[in-house]
DNA sequence: TTGTTTTGCTAACAACTGTTAGTATATGGC
DNA sequence: GCCATATACTAACAGTTGTTAGCAAAACAA
């Protein structure tokens, strides 16, 4: 029991950011008004940040962080193509179900970030593509995957992945497992009977 | 011939926008800077425009007229779930294609439109959505298509949809034919062997 | 020619932006 | 107790925001 308790302002700061950026996005937000929603006046938000880029880079780098976590274990646990498919989409639905605003902050408001947090972050993301993009490629090689053109097939499986948050903010509600495996189920086998 | 000469100033006020919303997001850009590189004053924006929010709007209202009827006319060519799909598919894309700035600002900036534009055009979305989800039920209940969770299943179609103007601007090319099929197989059949 | 509409300009507005300086109060270690 | 650190505050900054007023020149209609 326990899980809410002693929040520190830090965490509150964050927390409405994460929140205020999704909804509104970066640009949007101010920090009067972020500070409001947190309960202090704007100057006060300086004495746990540096910036206001400074939050959201630290919003940015701990996704990603969970992100490639994830990734990792659930590539550990498989051998066949097919089955670390299913394992890294299942993980990376987790991660998103756990961290939904901040997921969606990840994916869509990283570009205001500013360098060189920016260059990490891009090549973060381009070493994630091409993790992936080696299931596949090993797939195909073992012949347990159709020959199809990887990027392609990369990035339209990673936006079908960011899919899942408005999805589980619509009315229809899917377990996280649910979710995980209908989408490696079409994404593996297809729509058609 | 004769495809891009006389483009008058509003249409090149629209045109930049499209450009700078997509690179930097709406609440980025300045009417200063969007001035500028049409190459007027600010305030001569206003001689085009009411506002900047209504250069945003006539942006998405436009390409939600262009998905609309491109969705209709590649419905009416075909019969069979499984065929709808590949030949919405490939009209999606031909749109994008067709229109690379203004439909990722469709697609990202939209949440930026003032009421009663932001009603509306969620309605026309939602109505999208159902439309697309109506072929799958359709298939569904013909058997032509698997008992799949079909809202999850459209968001997911969509996302994957929207990844190409990614894809059509990495380095990697490709027709808009070849990957409207590669799509089309890959969400169709699957990627299993 | 005339009058009208369109399209541009400069100057300026009130509101808001992220941020800093300086200060007071509370908190925790010794 | 005392000192240091952390955390909050108010006041204010310089710059930017979208937008309006007022005016001039060009374009067009009669």
């Amino acid at each position: 029991m326990a899980t809410k308790v002693e929040q520190t302002t830090k965490e509150k700061v964050k927390q409405t950011a994460q929140k205020l950026f999704r909804e509104k996005g970066y640009a949007a937000v101010g920090m009067r008004e972020l500070a409001k929603e947190v309960g202090i006046q704007a100057p006060s938000l300086y004495n746990h940040y540096k910036s206001k880029d400074d939050i959201l880079r630290e919003i940015c780098m701990d996704m990603a962080a969970q992100f490639f976590t994830a990734f990792d274990a659930a590539i550990a646990t498989e051998q066949k193509a097919g089955r670390q498919l299913r394992a890294v989409i299942r993980a990376h639905i987790g991660v998103v179900a756990a961290n939904m605003d901040s997921a969606e902050v990840f994916f869509q408001e990283w570009i205001f970030l500013e360098q060189p947090a920016l260059g990490k972050f891009k090549k973060m993301r381009l070493e994630y593509e091409t993790k992936f993009r080696g299931i596949l490629d090993k797939g195909i090689r073992k012949k347990e995957i159709k020959k199809v053109n990887t990027k392609l097939a990369t990035f339209a499986i990673f936006s079908a992945l960011n899919a899942t948050y408005d999805f589980m903010r619509s009315t229809e509600k899917l377990s996280q497992e649910q979710m995980a495996d209908e989408l490696a189920d079409l994404l593996l086998k297809g729509l058609k009977t």
